[in-house]
RNA sequence: GGCCCUGUCGUCUAGAGGCCUAGGACACUCCCCUUUCACGGGAGCGACACGGGUUCAAAUCCCGUCAGGGUCACCA
């Protein structure tokens, strides 16, 4: 009796795609709990809405959460859909009881009685009601069927929150009879929850605080069941920056559609042009432009997205799923979730997973919603990439190209990425570096020129560049070994020669062998790509020069 | 709107009545390094929402105002 209960904790999401942000901070503190105290970390399917769920997103979630990394202790996942014959059970017992009853409302009444009551400005509470028997009657013979309700006690209820640090209580009059059984036969959330939680021994209920009010129903049936109660600790949301909302999937959306209305306005473009450039139908693009709660579907939004000039990474990352494309480390953005709503208290910040483990504490939990605004995650990741070594980088840039199946650098050999990985040193996230070195590895006449960059390190000023480009295609010939060091040698004494400053040199180079002024260091470029085909490319460049 | 929760630099936060001239990190600004973009080094800007109390003493306790958020389903 005296030894200390086992911490039990669990991640409870409902299957309806890939995992939230929000999701997997709720996941990584019960997870961190566990481990620190040594105790499990559950993982249960809450697949009761069976117009949302699918195998298809309970795969998905589950791929994420084993990105993250962060592993359940129960072997077997607990799907609720398939507990249905213990749910039933325990709910016809209540109804013996005369603890639920059957009620036979449809939804429509049930709004209609709700909007009645806003219209008479009182809060709609559902109490029990008794039926005629000529009610019952037409019920059943409507086909009507009936949904299951708990006789909640008309009381107040109070409990302890561990993030609140206090007890919070809902007014007597606020008790209502809330649906158990839904006319499928599934139950409802609150039912699954508290009867699972229970069998299952949770001892800690580590969720996101739009759950605090549900709690109330919660705590009313494990009182009428008799099941233990669970520590509560309900987490903080964390908001847009923008918008001071909800972080939400639409955020995505919202960035895209600014930037189509940008354009629009900066290109004068008629929304007719525009939904052409998409390949989208006029009505179902107009709606989308114009109604928030639109979203575009997996196939229209690339081509929103190309048709504005946007890139995956310009979106904000709100899925797991879109950081990983997006090339972060999964635990660096476990650290930067951590961070969300718990601190270590002296100013430690960025930690391993076992720090992280080693550290957490329930009681540095924080109540108020943090805006999730994504620059320190991404200095995090910098400081990350830098100081992990060539092994975990390896390893993080192989999950990036199998996250990212079309980068041309699904072509380069392990040495080519691991080269590509040195000279780039110093980058912020995966798809950064990707987009800097692509170039190495697509074709030779594949380069496409920046104009503004040609412009500017080539044509301008008498085209004094393309002139200094062609003089060092020559000397650049005539390096036997094409190591970076030997072509600098020979650039760098060329500089001297003409009193040109090495920028004034290297950038033409650049821009003739990645089209752009940016890539990693020049002459670690030119001596991946190898002479042939760096000659090639800036001959390609020459000519396209006398062209414009 | 009802009920509930929350307010410390732009953002994430430290802060448990005197250790606070309020600390750290990110962002921002300037300088240095530099063949581009980055990385790195150095310096700087910058907050207790407001108003009342309580107290010798308040960022910290109490009340009010204001602001923000959550929630009001046969969705979880």
């Amino acid at each position: 009796m005296s030894e200390s209960p086992k911490v039990i904790t669990r991640f409870a999401p409902s299957p309806t795609g890939y995992l939230h942000v929000g999701g997997a901070r709720t996941a990584l503190f019960n997870w961190l709990l566990a481990r620190n105290t040594g105790g499990q970390y559950l993982l249960r399917i809450e697949d009761t809405d069976l117009a949302r769920s699918t195998e298809d997103a309970t795969r998905q979630l589950v791929e994420d959460l084993s990105w993250l990394g962060l592993k359940h202790d129960n072997a077997e996942l607990v799907y609720q859909s398939k507990r249905l014959s213990i749910y039933n059970k325990i709910i016809d017992e209540l109804v013996s009881k005369n603890l639920a009853y059957e009620a036979w409302e449809s939804s429509e009444e049930l709004t209609a009685m709700r909007q009645q009551a806003e219209r008479a400005k009182r809060s709609f509470i559902y109490r029990r009601r008794n039926y005629s028997a000529d009610e019952l009657k037409r019920f059943s013979d409507e086909g009507r069927k009936p949904i299951i309700r708990f006789v909640m006690p008309v009381k107040e209820y109070r409990f302890h929150d561990v993030v609140l640090g206090k007890e919070v209580a809902q007014p007597a009059q606020e008790s209502q009879d809330f649906v158990i059984r839904k006319t499928d036969g599934m139950p409802t959330y609150h039912f699954g929850v508290v009867v699972d939680d229970a069998q299952m021994k949770i001892s800690h209920v580590l969720r996101g605080l739009e759950h605090l009010k549900n709690t109330f129903n919660h705590i009313a049936l494990q009182d009428a069941l008799g099941y233990d109660r669970p520590i509560y600790a309900h987490l903080s949301v964390m908001l847009n920056p923008e918008t001071g909302e909800k972080l939400s999937k639409r955020d995505r959306d919202r960035r895209i559609r600014k930037r189509t209305q940008e354009v629009m306005r900066s290109s004068k473009k008629s929304i007719d042009e525009m939904a052409a450039m998409s390949q989208i139908e006029l009505p179902r693009f107009t709606d989308w432009l114009n109604i928030d709660t639109q979203q575009l579907d997996l196939t229209e939004q690339p081509r929103v997205m190309k048709a504005v000039g946007l890139k995956e990474s310009d979106l904000p990352e709100v899925m797991v799923n879109d950081f990983r494309k997006n090339g972060y480390a999964p635990e660096v953005l476990l650290n930067f979730l951590a961070l969300q709503g718990w601190s270590t208290g002296d100013n430690v910040e960025q930690m391993s997973v076992s720090d992280m483990v080693q550290r957490f504490s329930i009681d540095r939990l924080n109540s108020a919603n943090p805006k999730f605004n994504r620059d320190k995650l991404r200095s995090f990741s910098t400081t990350f990439f830098t100081s992990c070594g060539p092994v975990r980088l390896m390893a993080a840039l192989k999950d990036f190209l199998l996250a990212n199946p079309r980068s041309p650098l699904n072509r380069a050999t392990d040495v080519q990425l691991a080269r590509v990985l040195e000279i780039n040193m110093g980058f912020h996230v995966l798809s950064e570096m990707e987009e800097k070195s692509r170039f190495l590895f697509i074709e030779d006449d594949q380069i496409e020129y920046d104009v503004s960059a040609v412009e500017k390190t080539l044509i301008k000023n008498d085209k004094q560049g393309l002139i200094a480009l062609k003089t060092v295609r020559e000397l650049l010939a005539s390096v036997e070994n094409f190591t970076h060091e030997n072509t600098k040698a020979v650039v760098e004494a060329y500089c001297v020669l003409s009193g040109l400053g090495l920028g004034k040199v290297a950038q033409p180079i650049r821009v003739a062998v990645c089209g752009t002024t940016i890539s990693p260091p020049i002459f670690e470029c030119i001596e991946m790509l190898g002479k042939t085909r760096t000659l090639n490319r800036i001959d390609r460049c020459t000519s396209h020069c006398e062209t414009v």
